[in-house]
This record gives C-alpha cells, structure tokens and sequence, in this order.
DNA sequence: TGTTAAGCGAGACGGTACGTCAGGTCTTGCT
DNA sequence: AGCAAGACCTGACGTACCGTCTCGCTTAACA
C-alpha cells in the first residue's frame, strides 16, 4: 500500500548497531553504567561516537536500548503460579529481594530507574517491556490462585501488581528487610480492615492450620 | 564530661554554612540538582569552592542537609487521622499524588532518591527525617482507625506503612492513576484472598452498608 | 591525433561544476574561505559531497578555481600607463591599498595565498592567472614610462614587478601605511645609491622641478 | 607607588608556563604548526588542556608566543654593515634565500604569517619582536653604508626596510630566484627613473669597474 | 604579645567526559 | 561512470565540572 518512500543514502550498518550495544550491556555490567562514558562505549565498540550520537541521544537511551533488546543479563521475571497465593507471593517476593541484592543488579536497576526518570520516552519504552513482563507474571499468579478460589472476586489485580513491584522497587533505595514478608504476605491477602470473620481474632501471620 | 580538648584553630563559620545551604537550596529549585554544580553553589553563595568541600563530601550531601534542615519547600507529610481509614487513605493518597505532579517537588524527589541510593550514609540520614514523619503520620491515621476498631488487630503497622510509601514512592518513577486509588484502598481494607464473608459475593470498592 | 578511448559511464554534468563555485564563491565572500566547510558548499550547490571530492581535492583548488574562473568578485589589475612612473605608481599603489582596507578582498587574499602555500600546483594555477596580469598591468605602467624616456634603460622589469606586487602584498599581513607611498615611489625611482647628481643634496620626495 | 592590588590566589606557574612553550616548540618544529593540536601540546607538556586554554586564546597565540620569546630556531636577523650596500644587500639577501629554503623555517614562516594574519594583536606581537629586529639589522646595514658615503641623503630608510622585508616575505609564497637577486640590488641602488647621469648609457647590474 | 592551627577567598591545576564539527571515505540505489 | 543521500571513521575542538592544590589573609585559642 504505501510505498513510505525508498529509503535514501547509505543504510544504517545493523552489525554497528548490535556492536554499540554489545558493548555498551559489557561495560554497563562490568563497571556500572553511570563509570560508563559515551567514549569508552565507542571505543569498544569500534565505532565512531559520532555513531553513537547519531542513533542515541543519550547514554540512558542507549541503556534503555540494551535492556529492552535483552543484551542485559537482568534477572527473568517469572513467578510461581502454584493457585496458592500466599506460597507463590512468598516465593516471588524472596526471589526478588534476592535479586536486588545482587550488587550488579541492583546497580542497574537504579540506572534503568533512573534512566526512566530523565526521559519519559525511555520510561514508557522500558515499561512496555518490563512492566508487562512483571506485570504478566504476576497476573498469572493471581489468576491461578483465583481459579483455585482462593482469591475474592472483583479485585483489581493492576492495583495489586502495581502494589507488588511498587514495593520490590523500593527495596533498591530503601533497606527491604525478608523478615517482614510474611507480614506483607498477611497484609496482601487479608487486608487490614476489620470485617465480621477477624475482628477480635488476632490474625496470625501463618497460615491457620 | 569529657572538655572534648578545645578546638585549636579558627572555628567554622555558621555564617557560610547557611549560606551554602541557602544558595544550594534555591540552586536546586530552580534549576534542579542535576543541574547545579558545586561551582555554582560556591559562587552563589559567595564563598570558596574548597570550603563547599570542606564540610561536605558531595553534592548530595549538600542536598540531604538542605532537605534535612528545611531549606527545601517539600509538602508536609500528614496524614488526617479521622479513624475512618477508608477516607483517611484515600485523602493521604491523593494529596501525595498531587505533590508528585508539581514538577517541582517531582525532581527534588528523584533528586533525593538517587542521593540515598548513592550514599547509605545518606540515606540514613534522610531516612531518620523523612521516613519518620511519614511513618508518624501513616502510623498517627492507622492507630485511630484501630482506636476507631476499624482495623483488624494483630496488624503489622509497619509493614503497612512500608507498602503505601513503596507505593507513592513508585508513582514517581511509574505514571500514577489516581482512578486507582479506590481499588487500592479495598485491596488495601479487605486483602485479596478468599475469606468465609466474601467467597461468592463480588467485593465493591465501595464500603458495604 | 589519437581518439583517447571515448569516456565510458555519465559524463560529467557541467551543471554541478558551476553549481559548486557559484555555491563556493557566495560562501567565501559571505562568511570568508576559512569559516566555509565542504559540507556546507555541497549543501547550497545541491550536490553530493562527494560530487565535490570527485573533481577537486580540497578547499583550495575549489577557491582557486573561483578565483581563475572569476568567481570572485576581486578588483582589477590595471594600471594607468600615462608615462609618468612617478603619477603611475603613485596611483597604482593607492589603489592597491584601497583595495586591501575592504575587509571582504583582504580575507580573500589572505586565503588565496594560503591556498598557494598549500599546493605548488595551486600556486602555479593562481600565479599563471593573477601575477600574469599583474605583471602585465605593471609591465604595461613601465613600458609608457620607458617609451616616454623617463625610466633608465637596461632595467630588469620583471625584478621590478616582484618587487612592487611583494610590496603590496606584504601590506595583507602587516599595515599599510599610505603616508608611505611618495617616499617608495622616490625609492623606487632614484635608488638609494649616492649618484653623482644626488650627493651633497638632500632628495626631495617630490620631483625637482 | 601604585600599590596594584595584591594578585589574589594561586599564582600562575611559571614552570608549566614553559612546559607548555617547549612542548608546542618541539611539535611545531617537528611536525609543523598545522599538524600540531592543542592536545598534542598539553600531553607532551603534561599539562591539562584547560591549562593551555586558560592562558593561550589559539593556537597561533601559542606559536607567537613561542617565537617571541625565543623557543623557536629561527634564522638570526643579522645583516652585514661594512659599508659598501650592494655587498651588504647581495649577502643579506642570499642568507635570507637561504633560510627560506630550509622547509622547516618555510612552514614556520608561514605558520606565523598565517598566525599574524588572524590575530592583529599577534601580528603586532610578532611585529614588535621580529620586524624590530629586521629593521634594526637592515638600518645598520643602510646606516654603515651612509656613513660610507655609499647612500644619498635624504632616504627614508623605513621605507627601504620595508620593501626589503616584503620581498623576502614574498619569496615564502611566491617562487624566489636567487638569479634575480644582482638586478634587485641595482633598482634598489640606482632606482628606475632616469636621470641625468644615467640616460642614454645602459645601466650595469655590475659594478662598474 | 606573639605563636600556632585551622578556616577561608581566590583561583590555578590535572583529569575526565562531554557534545560538536569538519575532512574524507564508503555504500546504497538511481540516472 | 556520475550522482544524491547519507552513514561512517578519524581527529580535533572548546567547554564543563570534579576534586585538589597553593597562595595570602583572617580568626581564634594558646603560650
């Protein structure tokens, strides 16, 4: 239909595209993405930084690039979906507290965290990708526990998501102490009001057996 | 106690100190902290750029004492405390989304954000401000909702107050919804899981009557 | 006689050469030869860059080939031819100051000497256009004063050229100054050799009448 | 007297001041002027390269510099005086030629002609060195030979001086034929104008025995 | 009344990275 | 083969900011 006219002059180099990238992702995770210059990336590379220039406008867009296209070896974000919804959120929260305290880890995600906050175009760009993965995996969790029945019905499950990573990402800055999951489990999943089943019982933080 | 052995040597002047302070302050206000530099901090506040370093180690240490010592125009941290937690939150949550959209208070925010990520030191310190007026308040408005016996004892406050700080916290980064914040409070009131009341019974975001 | 193998491929579009030195020219009479870029005289000719590099190898023979191709707006070289050498020279060299006080010819000629610094052949290329009608301009001046009796014979006038075009030269670089003139042009007509006419009596700038 | 108000903090350093001139001298001289960086001159002076820009506007303020106060190997300006002015010419002239066609004085001659021609306070830094010197060596050689009785009174041996100049520096552009240089020193002795002693009689570029 | 130790203003300095510019070359597809 | 378009490499540019240093001067407590 449209003929989006014939690209003219050179065509953009693929393998130069993929060889920025590349080293951009190894020098971000070997020194950290804010030790990491434009230069240095060029350099390895082998490429001109007026390359990099041409195609990126900012080291952070370069980030976001590396990340999105999976040149980043992040950790995968899957979650248990067992219909058990204190199990799988216990276990989905450990494993993301593990994960941050991964040095490496962590030092990116603040470096995508932040990259998310000095352009929108890059945080709507990394959410696309990232959010929807988590986003994904949560879901599958919560609605594998609904079909077990043991989720109430007409929550809106966005809110609890957003509510759960919201809470894992604020473990970067903030200190995430593993002790209170079980709490949080608690919280999440009998809220805190009181209603006709809980008032007077004190609620355990365990299942009651 | 201890005479603590009489500083020798010309004392620091608390003059300068609030002059850098101030100057930093409006500095960062105007136009943000990733744009100051400590140059211009020093020139600003009319005093030499090794007495800036002198006192403190970094550019966010400069910004965390300013936050610290109410140089910085920040948004109260209260939280009504009606004892009806439904409408105590849903307040809190929408006055925190609006200091979130002033620009403003947006990139002091961030600002201070990375500064804790950048420094534990830091963090603490602004933590031990910061954090604890929040967790007053929060605390202050869940305490007369469980006085109001509208919360379900055996409640791990922390926890909770960790939850709805992640949570605002994240909206900096992530756009926020406000059309979120009744789903939220459910969650929040009632939890997600099945209980012997709800099983069956669609939950409304709204209170039942 | 040989029919030097008829050219193979599109012949060279004589279109883009003009296209090129009037782009050229405007540029270097607008913002001067040293603040005019290839890219930018490829740019107003409409043409390639490499359209520019195919048939000239570099800034300065696209300068000289303006200025052999009169391009360049540049002041004549003639030269009133009425006898007198004394009237003659004296005309000549205000007008050849006068040119060398506009801001525009001045930058030109400082170019254009560069350009032959550069390249030997440039140099040979400029010289054969420029010089030769200089030296024309000035034979012409001397041959009238000549065949009017008023230079000695056996004078070596191409010594004389080239010392009245390093003269004005000379003037690019370092100041002119007019009030100069009538004591050259006595220079240049009695020598400074003590003669036996001239010792004992003080030369006069002015001719004896 | 003038008390001058007290230079205030750190004091220029002499000794990286020097690093400076010595490193540019040996690049110009073995590079060329044209082929020498900034760069180049902090790294082999060990010096940042904002030392050199806090001091020097250009480059060519650098060359200047560097020939005013002697970093240069340049050819001396002295010029024979005993008195008899067409041996005096011919020596100094051909010891001019000579240096011109040195390569390495031709570039540097060039690279501060080039550098007084962008710069009029370099030119008339470079002036009041050089010119200076030409002009004093030359007006011994005039003024031994007016002692001698060899010049007729009443030359302005400014003008001389220049002209003297002017056609070495033209022989830096121009081609330079040392075979013209008997026919130069004769205009200059006995002028082109006819005069009464030497109508009709044909000048000799040679002495006349 | 010095003497001594530190604070301080001013600004030079080494260093690193920045983002841009210009000169040339190369790679498409079209003429 | 000429040519437009434009990607690409190379190298230099001039600037910004960092954090340190080196002056001379000031301000106190100490001797």
């Amino acid at each position: 239909m449209s003929p989006a006219t014939a690209p003219r002059g050179r065509p953009r180099s693929a393998e130069r595209r993929v060889a920025v990238l590349r080293a951009a992702s190894s020098l971000f995770q070997e020194v950290g993405a804010a030790q990491t210059s434009i230069d240095a990336i060029a350099a390895r590379a082998r490429v001109a930084k007026q390359t990099v220039y041409r195609w990126w406008p900012s080291k952070a867009a370069v980030l976001a690039e590396c990340a999105v296209e999976g040149y980043l070896t992040l950790p995968s974000f899957h979650a248990p979906a067992t219909g058990d919804p204190r199990a799988d959120l216990t276990a989905w929260l450990e494993e993301s507290y593990d994960a941050l305290e991964t040095p490496r880890f962590l030092e990116l995600f603040r470096a995508l965290n932040e990259a998310s906050g000095s352009d929108p175009v890059i945080a709507a760009q990394l959410d696309r990708v990232f959010a929807r993965q988590l986003r994904q995996a949560i879901r599958g969790m919560l609605d594998a526990a609904f079909d077990a029945g043991a989720l109430r019905p007409g929550i809106d499950l966005d809110v609890v998501t957003q509510l759960l990573i919201a809470h894992v990402s604020a473990a970067v800055t903030q200190r995430a102490d593993r002790g209170d999951i079980p709490a949080l489990v608690a919280v999440l999943l009998h809220g805190i009001g009181a209603g006709p089943r809980s008032r007077g019982a004190p609620m355990d933080t365990e299942e009651p057996r």
